[in-house]
RNA sequence: UGGUGGAUGGUGUAAUGGUAACACAGAAGAUUUUGGUUCUUUUAUUCAGGGUUCGAGUCCUUGUCCGCCAACCA
């Protein structure tokens, strides 16, 4: 980062989070010393909106000189896995932040198996033998309170025996449960004795088959938040009702005093944001996988060729808040351009091929022009592009009919072809279906691109590839994976409005350098967009994925 | 409608009782060997009513609309 870019960030307004920190940093709570966690599940893969996430925790612990703990949530065996362990590990650190220690809520078991035993001393929890029905039409609805449990008044005795027998799996899954002892009238359903431990002989991936009970999120969280001591827990927005409980363990265990902050999640147009809907469409076929480029999934925006500095703009950009938003996914479009931009080599590649014969110029003969990789970055250097008497240029670059501010190809009109010739248009050849297959042209000798002294002004520059030179390579062109802006308002399910055409696979020419392109190599095709090698690819089949188009104003005109 | 959180241009985010601003998107123009980039210019905003105040996006009040909460998920 430069120095400028450094005083900008310290110059903008603080999110809440920060005032939040920075008023707790004044009045010397804990010392001045921050320490948060990001506390993903292992049950999917990250994607954007934990992006936001990750670059809150990390960033504002970054800040203030304090750091952040990863911690995986994972007391649910049924849905969690290592492979989404390795995933989320990878992922953070592509991202560009590094975790001060890696916790597993699971590390925790036996501390929380010891805070139930003092809740259940201190009479604030006990055995629950009702079933789940049971339980759930007893809780009472929004509008009316609860009944309590007809197990709700044994005593401690009793409780402590049948929740080690729990423990020893003595009780068939389901059939008993451990409740916190709060209050079944509570406006705040969440308050209603929740269930704080639950019966599950199921195999964990981290503690094998040693437990056969295991915490519910309400009473692993606030208690792994203060075990760790952390200072600022921060979460969405939907656990806000869950704070009362978080703060209530807490209080009630007499342990460290961590506190719960919510800030909005992210939404996107044209994309869906929950784990539970990405897993659907990797199941269901819908894409190829959760690194498919179309996904909203970190590992799918690194293979479609977002870059981690581009993503941690997108969130410095989008802010933090307490309110809904929906981000217009053309910002995120515009952060990845903004620094392909300035990092992509240039190349030539034509996507659509429309073959140019230079009548003027002599068969047999291999010229090399030299054309700049990144006209925005002057070390960039040269490389050698080979021009010939037959090009491909793109077919749209050429009209019959054209409009009036149409600056390309036309029978009758000049053009440059970049870092080499002008050229002008002589003779349009058709088959017998009267379609175009191909243009004679004249190139203008003295022309060459860095020793013209022709004089001549040519308003269009286009991208061309020697035809006997042409590199064959396969270009995955994704758009939008849904059809509608917005879609958790959207009407029915949301495989509804999945787009039929966010794949387009095309075959195109590349100059000879594509070669070399490796998976990291970020590549702008020359008016086309920005693109990167796709790790399907071999050294036999060439691969690259459309990261996202140029911005094209012209389309837009020509549009109209 | 029980609780709870929220409402500022098309979309986000700021303004912390004192000129409603910044970015994206949109529009117009200049530059350009990428119709890209860059640079100008520009359209458009405080949910509604009442109140406090010299002064309200901000405080009070009434209402409207939106989100979330009744999983042995997190």
């Amino acid at each position: 980062m430069s120095e400028i870019a450094k005083e900008s960030t310290e110059e903008k307004s603080l999110n809440f989070i920060e005032q939040i920190i920075e008023e707790d940093i004044r009045t010397g709570k804990h010392e001045g010393r921050v320490l948060t966690r990001f506390p993903p599940e292992p049950n999917g893969y990250l994607h954007i909106g934990h992006a936001k996430s990750i670059c809150l925790n990390f960033g504002v612990a970054q800040k203030y000189g304090g750091g952040t703990n990863l911690r995986f949530d994972d007391t649910n065996p049924v849905t969690e896995d290592t492979e989404y362990v390795e995933s989320i590990k990878n992922d953070v650190q592509w991202l560009g932040f590094q975790w001060v220690n890696e916790f597993y809520a699971s590390d925790y078991f036996d501390n929380l198996y010891a805070f139930a035993i003092d809740l259940i001393k201190k009479g604030l929890a006990y055995v629950d033998e009702s079933t789940s029905e049971q339980i759930a039409s007893l809780k009472g609805t929004p509008t009316e309170p609860g009944t309590n449990s007809p197990y709700r008044d044994r005593g401690v005795e009793e409780n402590l025996d049948l929740f080690e027998r729990m423990k020893n799996g003595e009780f068939p899954e389901g059939s008993r449960t451990l409740r916190a002892k709060i209050d079944m009238a509570a406006p705040n359903m969440i308050m209603r004795d929740p269930i704080i431990y639950r019966i599950k002989f199921a195999h964990h991936h981290r503690t094998d088959d040693k437990w056969c009970i295991y915490p519910m999120y309400d009473f692993a969280h606030g208690q792994s938040d203060s075990i760790e001591q952390i200072t600022h827990s921060i979460c969405t927005l939907e656990f806000i009702p869950h704070r009362d409980l978080y703060d209530w363990c807490i209080d009630k265990l007499e342990i460290f005093p961590s506190k719960q902050y919510e800030f909005a999640r992210l939404n996107l147009t044209y994309t869906v944001m929950s784990k539970r809907k990405l897993l659907q469409l990797v199941n269901e076929g819908h894409v190829t996988g959760w690194d498919d480029p179309r996904m909203p999934t970190i590992s799918g925006l690194r293979r479609r060729g977002y870059t981690p500095e581009s993503i941690r703009e997108f969130c410095d950009r989008i802010g933090i808040a307490r309110r809904d938003n929906l981000i217009d996914v053309s910002l995120l479009e515009f952060c990845v351009r903004e620094h392909l931009n300035k990092i992509a080599q240039r190349r030539m590649v034509v996507l659509d091929p429309l073959k140019v014969v230079i009548t003027n110029f002599p068969e047999d003969t291999v010229e090399l022009c030299l054309s700049e990789n990144n006209p925005e970055d002057p070390n960039g250097g040269m490389r050698e592009v080979p021009f010939s008497r037959e090009v491909y240029i793109e077919r749209e670059d050429f009209m019959e009919n054209p409009p009036k501010k149409f600056f390309r190809l036309a029978v009758g009109q000049m053009v440059r072809l970049k870092s080499a010739y002008i050229i002008r248009c002589d003779e349009a050849i058709k088959d017998e279906a009267e379609n175009i297959i191909e243009l004679r042209c004249s190139y203008i000798e003295n022309s060459k691109s860095g020793n013209d002294t022709s004089g001549i002004n040519v308003k269009g520059t286009l991208h061309w590839v020697s035809v006997s030179e042409a590199l064959p390579i396969e270009i995955r062109q994704y758009d939008r994976l849904f059809k509608v802006e917005d879609l958790a308002s959207a009407e029915g399910d949301f495989k509804d409005h999945i787009n039929p055409n966010s794949l387009e696979v095309i075959t195109g020419y590349a100059e000879p350098s594509l070669k070399e392109a490796t998976v990291d190599t970020k590549i702008q095709f020359v008016r086309k967009g920005y693109f990167c090698l796709d790790t399907d690819a071999t050294s036999d089949k060439l691969i690259f994925n459309r990261t996202v188009g140029l911005k094209d104003t012209w389309g837009k005109v020509a549009g109209k």
